[in-house]
RNA sequence: GCCGAUUUAGCUUAGCUGGUGGAGCGUGGGACUGUUAAUCCCAAGGUCGAGGGUUCGAGCCCCUCAAUCGGCGCCA
């Protein structure tokens, strides 16, 4: 059952003239009673097969009537190029075999009605029948190109020697804030979801100095917004020896290495969904400029926002400050009291933290967070003393900086923000074939 | 956790000042030899989210609950 043809490539000319067997599934069929039009759709694309009964005798012609939409199916006949078919080019069938059909009292629930009303957004139906909404053009679309978004990813760090490095799901502690944990029974004790790579890449710094991952984070927050999931993919990475300056260099690397990977790769994807490819092409080969915290503050109090020296930059002040911006830009030094303990204290002035975040255009928001780790043993500690939070989970964390601690850093990304933005998404949940939130776990 | 909204056939929806729910898609049957979400004719398919109340009478008005959607906070 060795698969050899391709529709994209029966549209693309490469077999005009010839009888090609071709697999799919039906997409849509019209037609009369002595002539039927079976639009066969497979990975790569759709390309309309005409079915003449005359010519397939009547058996295998009420076949045909009977395959409904998405049925497998495969069809044998010569491709001819036509202008009258979409695409150029359409088969003439010779001959027809069902393999899987569908039962027509219980037809193919996805209906033109039901992506009309969803337009690029989703609806509660289409999210209940997520496993076969999968099948449809615009989620195909948006596979292929998250696909190349991590292809860009893993590309971008190992041309650079990073060693790719995988930390455990099950943990002991948090990373973030301890009330987003999920909390996981684990043979009498209570372990949690990780909600990042990074405390056990800080461990294998030592030993890898240059490592990366693109793995799950889990976070129960209830957001309901279209930026967030409960598990989503997070691309980290850490590196010996490196300051806030450098960290950031590889974050606009990377970032504008998936840009250029998506024009290169999947333009007419991109084109499907209504980007505009001048705005990813920016992305792609302009700089993002850097900012402090203060200087944003400053900015947005110059606008009339009512924000107060040393709070974190909520969303709403994210986008007001972003409006303006035509790249992503760093957001750089942030106070001491808006990040948690492992953030890196600024020499120069200890109200700061060597940290950054990269805040997307168009409303998109935050794609990454990063910076200098605290790497003295002493200075964890009063970290820590100072948070409240106690030591026990973190003892390996802290005997990494007992032994030969040094400066490092990192950053997380979020790779389906970064999928939702340069996709031009509406919600994050339309780049991920299962997405999960506060209320949905199935299908 | 807070604010706002929605819920009518498998899907998408119309439903007027309260008077026994219409349509399109899909499905089934029929017509049609070049269709492009084909077209035309016919049919089946509804305890109007659940419960209670007002009323002679509720899809519509009132109350409670549930589910869902959007936004905020929090973050990537």
């Amino acid at each position: 059952m060795v698969k050899t043809i391709w529709i994209g490539d029966v549209q693309s000319g490469m077999y005009d003239g010839q009888v090609v067997e071709l697999k799919g599934w039906v997409k849509r069929t019209r037609g009369s009673n002595k002539i039927r039009f079976v639009v066969l759709r497979d990975s790569t694309g759709t390309i309309q097969c005409v079915a003449k009964r005359d010519v397939l005798g009547d058996e295998a012609f009420e076949s045909v009537k009977a395959a409904l939409i998405e049925s497998s199916i495969i069809i044998t006949g010569t491709v001819n190029v036509d202008e009258r078919s979409e695409g150029g080019h359409e088969l003439v069938v010779s001959s027809v075999e069902i393999v899987g059909s569908v039962n027509p009292e219980r037809p193919f629930p996805i209906t033109e009605s039901a992506m009309a009303a969803a337009d690029g957004g989703e609806t509660e139906f289409l999210l209940d029948n997520r496993h076969l909404y999968l099948r449809t053009s615009r989620m195909t679309t948006m596979l292929k190109l998250r696909s190349s978004v991590f292809g860009a990813i893993h590309g971008y760090f190992r041309n650079l020697d990073f060693i790719e490095y995988q930390a455990p799901n099950f943990v002991a502690g948090a990373v973030e804030g301890g009330s987003t944990l999920f909390e996981v029974p684990y043979f009498g004790r209570t372990a949690y979801l990780t909600q990042s790579w990074q405390l056990y890449a800080e461990a294998a710094m030592p030993a890898l100095e240059r490592l990366y991952t693109i793995a799950p984070s889990f976070r129960a927050e209830k957001s309901r917004t279209r930026r967030h999931l409960t598990e989503f993919w997070h691309a980290e990475m850490e590196v010996a020896w490196a300051s806030n300056q450098e960290i950031m260099t590889h974050g606009e690397g990377v970032v504008r290495k998936i840009a250029s990977t998506l024009l290169d790769e999947r333009t007419p994807e991109l084109e499907s969904l209504g980007r505009d490819l001048d705005l990813v092409a920016r992305y792609a080969d302009s700089p993002y400029p850097r900012m402090r915290y203060d200087e944003a503050v400053e900015t947005l109090q110059g606008m009339g926002v009512d924000v107060e020296w040393g709070q974190d930059l909520d969303y709403s002040k994210e986008k007001v400050l972003t409006q303006d911006f035509d790249v992503p830009h760093f957001l750089t030094h942030y106070p001491k009291i808006a990040k948690p303990f492992y953030h890196r204290m600024d020499p120069e002035d200890e109200k700061y933290v060597l940290c950054h975040d990269l805040l997307a255009p168009e409303g998109y928001g935050e794609i990454i967070g990063g910076g200098e780790r605290t790497w003295s043993e002493e200075e964890i500690l009063k970290r820590l003393d100072e948070e409240g939070t106690p030591h026990e989970a973190y003892q390996f964390y802290i005997d990494t900086r007992s032994y030969g601690g040094v400066p490092h850093g990192g950053f997380g990304m979020g790779v389906d923000r970064v999928c939702s933005w340069l996709t031009g998404a509406d919600h994050i949940r339309e780049v991920i074939p299962f997405p999960r939130d506060s209320r949905r776990v199935t299908p």
